[in-house]
DNA sequence: AATTAGCAATCATAAATATCGACTGCTAAT
DNA sequence: ATTAGCAGTCGATATTTATGATTGCTAATT
């Protein structure tokens, strides 16, 4: 008989898998074997398909709800879908211009573009969309001032040269003149401009050391300031938008449970912040890469039990060619992979873009 | 026989309903009549209960659900047993304790005081929590600065008298020198303090006209600034916290349908927004009385479809002697009205206290 | 007149049962 | 190596039956 090669069997058990992945993915519905062979182009009868969901079975590729329905794939089988897809298929022309064209011009400041990036993020794949904003400890000073807000209160005012805004009151000892506020910002703005958050304060400090007597006062309000500066350990604000999309996707949701558990972790948002905040630091190390590959997270695979039937796709973005923070969109485990990571892709582009242009006419 | 007076078998059919409310909010199953006979306590047979159950629903408090089950309460029978409710029970002392602990020190700033606080509303009450902020443009001004970031681009940053901070980027069509931007700080901050936002503009460009020669460039940058000021037309903000409580507590939910639409209720949240937002602006005619009465809204009478199966229970907090905002919780419609209606108020003067302690700081 | 007991009627809910049909796995034929 | 054929499994769905909570009505009772 026509002897198969086992190089030909192995391709047609992956290329199998793949449509069954695919078909699941599309329509939610357990794949039999029929099915493969009806819709496929295999040219096979339904039997001997049989006997190769069976292989994949027992590789642990799929496995079937009950006896006598089809096929679902699992954790492993997502991902052998996702890691085998040959091209990151590129996003249709008319959504990119629909995404372009929503990129308001306004978005002048860091928050407002991230939380814009993930509402974004979240309509265009009907799924959560995620942005970790950069840490601000992590940032490099663009600004740091005071103003008296009347008697011993003043407000600090702190600007990154990414574009990050913070604000927070400080309670004085002692009510400060309006000279001395003026002497501050003025020694403050000339001096830390371009450093890190934590060098700022040993080099302040060194400084105002020299000059000490005429700025008693304000030694001891600019080492409080500091000190305020260096402890915004903030793990970096998620904007999480379209929570809800995650619902209204997931038709066959009969449990409760879920929805409840799901919605516990959106709105306690903290563990995902962490969990992405872990993955921004991996990818911290390796410098930023020309051309970050999307990651995607199937599953369980997230480390978040909670998130076990939802998927990840993340990837980071840069300023100043260093990876400073990571978006992307939470979704069913039956999400269009192929999609979402060229949408996520793309995203990362764009706001990496927009954070280049800023520091561009910063220099001017 | 003994003729029973009008007055007193009127008496008793409220008694009854007021029980019968009381029971399905506590137990959520529907009240029959052998359950009034007896766990209440009106020495009333069974069969005499259920003639007076029959004139209820005549009149529309209640409702069965079908033949042949108990009966329910009707909109018009919640809205009976809060406004039959006697006494506003006070809320228990450990409960206040418990809050007060809460209530950090650090809340130093509008949005954080508040964002806390509708966290709050929502741990206590174990629905979702809802305030909203104060309107921008209706508050008095504290302090108008600007900061450079280099080149063209300012940084506008505004405080206003209650301790709401807002900061947005402007680009300038020329450079600004260091002091140029130091005598807009000086001249915005002598003229501004304590003007309305819509005074500040035309008050500020008034004098600047008189001295234009020093200042033409300034002037219009000031102008600009200005009319941004004035067009912060923002609604006030929602803060939403907790909305996953709602569906916790609804332990009957069958329908997914009734879950997904809330759910885009909350993340939508422009429409909440907007109900308190029209509900702020009657309550502001009526000057700040001095005990503000909780309002609930039950079911339908909030006018938004999507929340026909949940209650609103808000009241309003001060600054200054005027009403500034709004603050309530957004639960099910099974609420125990009186813990609510209490909790909310106690809230409310929390919030109201902070704010005068601020104001009164301010003085010194 | 007001209340109550008694009783038939109603109907959601749950449990038990039967039916259907979509699959699979295996075996034997090609 | 592939395929056809077939028995067996099991979820999903429909059908039936039983259960019991609760009502409305009427006639008896106080």
């Amino acid at each position: 008989m026509r002897q198969l090669k086992p190089e030909i069997a192995e391709r047609r058990k992956k290329d199998i898998l793949q449509w069954a992945v695919h078909y699941y993915i599309k329509t939610s519905r357990p794949v039999s074997s029929s099915i493969i062979a009806d819709e496929g182009r295999f040219e096979l009868s339904p039997a001997t398909i049989r006997n190769i969901l069976q292989e994949l079975e027992e590789d642990g590729y799929l496995y079937q709800p009950h006896t006598s329905a089809g096929r679902e794939p699992t954790d492993k089988g997502y991902r052998f879908f996702v890691d085998y897809l040959a091209d990151v298929q590129r996003l249709a022309a008319d959504e990119k211009e629909g995404i372009e064209r929503q990129y308001q011009e306004r978005m002048q400041e860091l928050d407002i573009l991230l939380s814009e990036t993930s509402r974004l993020l979240s309509r265009v794949s009907r799924s959560a969309g995620l942005v970790l904003s950069p840490q601000a400890a992590r940032q490099t000073l663009k600004r740091l001032e005071i103003i008296p807000l009347g008697g011993k209160s003043v407000l600090a005012i702190l600007v990154t040269e990414a574009g990050l805004v913070r604000h927070w009151p400080i309670e004085l000892s002692f009510a400060p003149s309006a000279r001395q506020i003026n002497t501050l910002n003025r020694f403050l703005n000339e001096n830390i401009r371009g450093c890190g958050v934590s060098q700022a304060q040993a080099l302040v400090m060194a400084k105002l050391k020299q000059i000490e007597d005429e700025f008693r006062d304000l030694s001891l309000l600019a080492d409080n300031l500091l000190q305020q500066v260096g402890s915004m350990v903030e793990p970096g604000a998620l904007f999480v938008e379209g929570a809800d999309n995650i619902l209204s996707q997931a038709e066959e949701i009969g449990d409760l449970k879920v929805v409840q558990s799901l919605m516990r972790v959106i709105s306690e948002k903290d563990a995902i912040a962490g969990l992405l905040g872990r993955e921004l630091k991996i990818r911290l190390q390796g410098k930023g890469d020309a051309a970050p590959k999307p990651q995607v997270r199937i599953g369980a695979e997230s480390g978040i039990p909670e998130l076990s039937s939802l998927s990840l796709v993340t990837t980071t973005y840069n300023y100043n060619g260093r990876v400073v923070g990571i978006l992307g969109i939470l979704g069913s485990k039956r999400m269009e992979y192929p999609r979402m990571m060229s949408l996520v892709d793309y995203m990362s582009g764009l706001v990496t873009a927009r954070l280049a242009r800023w520091a561009k006419e910063d220099e001017e």
